[in-house]
DNA sequence: ATGAAAGCGCTAACAA
DNA sequence: TTGTTAGCGCTTTCAT
């Protein structure tokens, strides 16, 4: 491979005038740029990026940490900070962590390590604490509330969304209310299921732990929720689901059981994915590819220095009203 | 950021000293080793991957061609890749180009310009021709059928495939045929229209154009199908339809409208994704996630030498019967 | 077992 | 406008 001292030697100059020419910089006159071009032509030249990312400090590269490639929720949320990117000219290192800790730190330590220049977190097991001191090598975005922590978010008031949620349910009649969540633990969960909870107590219905379906995440997770929901004596007449995939599982098997919807069971989603629409699925929009393309405005507006504090920018949300209320 | 040079100082060896232990070479007396690890330690140091991308020559980095992140077919075949990468201590540099020539050759440029090692193309716009010159700088491995080029693929005959799935159908009764096919002017699409046509052409059938569908790429596609389906004099009673999102969308669409799935109109999907199991969608196993991580070898073995000549892996594909036919 | 030193290929400050 | 040169931080060969 040819590098710019060859490059020099053929067109007869410097290896600076060579690097101005490749870099567009002002200052070099006509002839000489031409004779760059030439020679870059005939050896078929191209930078080594890794010298130059060595040379610069950064890489315009930005990892971005997501529990699995392949979701629908974080293909949204990838397809937003894609976007973002493609404009921008960075590339993203996708890294797929199936929430293993040991695979999280990892990401991060590729920052130190600067092999990218910041990371957006999809979604994450690790605590925040162990994530902060990172925030020195580099912007960290987390597309979910970082709470009072330094690094940078752009999410949505889960609590709120979820309240809201319960409180069109209610206000259509329903007091036998259910829902399903992915990860039981996770810091939007428990934010859920205290709108929840706190929704209840204010129609005074009790909380049913039965009625609270976990480890929904994936369309086929649906099948089990109405299965279940089949073998109750006492059933919920509406069910929160915070995945439009699940949801849709949800409908198509309870379809397929002789259930109506929304008569027999009524059901909200979230996301608002074209599965939505198709399935003609009341759902809350949560903004999945602003949130992404966001996230990644954040990181960039750290990298290029046009902010230096960390942000914290809520999104909003809006419930799309169907036909499965 | 300290460096391996300040690191040599503290604990009192040379750089070299210092790099064997990082590296875990052997021939480190246990003495000065401890003395490294007590410096990298004091001083929180961590290698700078430029450098040693640089100094190296390598990676470890694999760039994944794919016109879009957001796409259940190349979810599952990056899923594929990233389930191998992970294991081999690999990054993933998915580069998502929307079918854009220009940004698809920018991707061949990141191999030449040794970002990455080597690259696996999920789909791409490019002719073999364009793309075989890169094949010089790494490996490159075409998830698709890659003809006589001189690029690695793994891939499964579409023409059999497809063949097959009409076999299916007219085994079970069915001569009004139609299908949905993605990209109009793709290799694939060529050969199953070329499938199609010649088992038509063997029950002596006569060729439709409207009972052609294309562009039919995502689940909401599939309304567009059944309204226009339902327009028609006279209509296919079974679709062949590449993808199971848009199956699924016919078949919601479809239902929504009175239409009995399979008795009014049999559906086959392809690519067994969960969806199709959520419908009970007949559907064929295109293996999407073994492709994907086949791919990956093919790259890691060229990369580290255990193979040198461009290899050719057919697939095979398996039809799942479920009740859409 | 250890160290010195020559790369790897580029950028950019400085001098001219 | 152009060239010289000192980095960037690491790996690896060659001596010892």
């Amino acid at each position: 491979m040819p590098n710019i001292k060859q490059i020099a030697k053929i067109a007869g100059v410097s290896v600076s005038t060579v690097s101005r020419v490749i870099n567009h910089h002002a200052y070099v006159s006509e002839d000489k740029r031409r004779a760059v071009m030439e020679a870059i032509v005939q050896l078929n030249y191209s930078r080594n990026l890794n010298a130059v990312h060595l040379s610069k400090g950064t890489t315009n590269i930005i990892g971005v940490m997501v529990p699995s490639i392949n979701h629908a929720y974080f293909s949204r949320l990838m397809e937003g900070i894609s976007s973002e990117a493609l404009m921008k000219d960075y590339q993203l290192m996708v890294c797929q962590t199936n929430y293993n800790p040991v695979s999280e730190g990892k990401v991060l330590d590729m920052l130190k390590m600067k092999q990218m220049d910041g990371i957006i977190i999809g979604s994450k097991t690790l605590a925040w604490e162990q994530i902060e001191p990172f925030t020195e090598y580099g912007p960290i975005v987390a597309c979910e509330d970082a709470g009072t922590s330094a690094i940078s978010s752009v999410y949505l008031d889960h609590y709120d969304c979820f309240r809201q949620g319960m409180r069109y349910l209610i206000e259509r009649g329903h007091r036998q209310i259910g829902f399903c969540l992915g990860r039981a633990d996770s810091a939007n969960s428990l934010k859920r299921r205290r709108a929840y909870e706190d929704a209840l107590a204010a129609i005074h219905e009790a909380v049913r732990e039965e009625w609270m379906f976990y480890q929904c995440l994936r369309i086929e997770d649906g099948l089990a929720v109405v299965h279940q929901w089949l073998r109750m004596r006492e059933r919920p007449t509406a069910l929160l689901v915070t995945s439009d995939q699940v949801a849709a599982g949800i409908i198509t098997e309870a379809r397929k059981n002789g259930i109506r919807i929304p008569e027999d069971l009524a059901v909200i989603g979230f996301d608002n994915q074209p599965i939505a629409q198709v399935f003609d699925l009341t759902t809350i929009d949560n903004q999945l590819f602003e949130m992404g393309s966001a996230a990644f405005q954040m990181a960039y507006d750290h990298i290029t220095k046009k902010r230096t504090k960390p942000e914290n920018r809520e999104l909003g949300y809006l419930l799309i009203e169907r036909s499965t209320v």
